[in-house]
DNA sequence: TCTTCCACTGGGCAATCTGTACAGCCGCTC
DNA sequence: GAGCGGCTGTACAGATTGCCCAGTGGAAGA
């Protein structure tokens, strides 16, 4: 098995991240290859699921939910997959993950406001098998959702480690 | 002032949202409006920052690390910015909140193994003014990050409630 | 060492899309 | 009634895309 992605891989996501309204042509031409390349490493990246698609960002606070929460929930025995189920049908839950810890899910929610926030949390706990929930609000984001840093890293540890389990 | 978004921009949001690769004027087809519309709508959308941008969604997975985890972080009074300073240089933390609650951030966090992970925690919670720690890690991810529900309901409450504070 | 395979290059082609502009129409507000 | 903003339908030049091909160079395998 050969490392995820190389350096051409790594300039190419850097690349497109920053100026995501450039065309394979300008790609070609910004990392000095040709384009056939740049359209097969696209091709690759995405078959091989590194790169998912290339969605709109949509920013939950402009379409008027500024308020961000993470939502610790406790779920009592086989509940499990009804609470998924529950969950996943309340649009104000971004994210579920199930963990570790005290806890057994955690999942973002947003809300119009604080007051509002009430309603969804009251939306999203209104239901069995969920024992109990603690909710943090979120106050700054310090660090919004990224992946150069960690694309950057990956692609030099392709020279460092040629393979990985 | 108005809604954030109208039923025509919703059904926009989740066309590109399902179909990314389909360029303006294929949506004004499948859309039933004129090309000029959907170009107008797109810019605006953009404008009132609705839509951030169409960058790659990449999957850190798929890069070679398939663990997450959430940090829960005490913090030292008057620390803070030091702090957040110090988690955006580590590559692994993709994203970092102040929070309400015991805690005062939250990170995520991600690591090519269960015992990569202890080398990241290890380098995120190495730094003076880091308390206390707890982490859980991430099992499964029932919902993954999702706004078009939120994108839905938005279009659909732009009928309902004309203004909002 | 020789052969094969794979990726990259550089070129070309037709079809399509983009950016931009224009005039006309409609509903709303002043 | 005029003005304004938004949508429509159209037009055109220029750029881009998808696709194909032959040639080159390096790496892996025989």
């Amino acid at each position: 098995m050969h490392s995820p992605i190389d350096a051409l891989d790594g300039r190419l996501i850097t690349l497109l991240t920053e100026e995501p309204r450039i065309g394979v042509l300008e790609c070609s031409r910004r990392l000095q290859v040709a384009r056939g390349t740049v359209q097969a490493r696209l091709d690759r990246l995405q078959a091989r699921g590194v790169i998912n698609g290339f969605g709109p960002e949509v920013e939950p606070a402009a379409l008027g939910y500024p308020v961000t929460a993470f939502a610790t929930l406790e779920i009592s025995q086989g509940q499990g997959s009804d609470v998924r189920a529950h969950l996943a049908s309340v649009p104000e839950v971004l994210e579920l993950h199930t963990i570790t810890g005290q806890g057994d899910m955690l999942c973002r929610i947003v809300a119009h406001s604080n007051a509002d926030l009430q309603r969804v949390i009251d939306r999203v706990v209104g239901f069995d098998g969920i024992v109990r929930a603690s909710t943090a609000i979120a106050l700054e984001n310090p660090v919004r959702y990224r992946v150069l840093p960690l694309v950057a890293q990956a692609a030099t540890e392709e020279a460092e480690y040629p393979e990985r389990p």
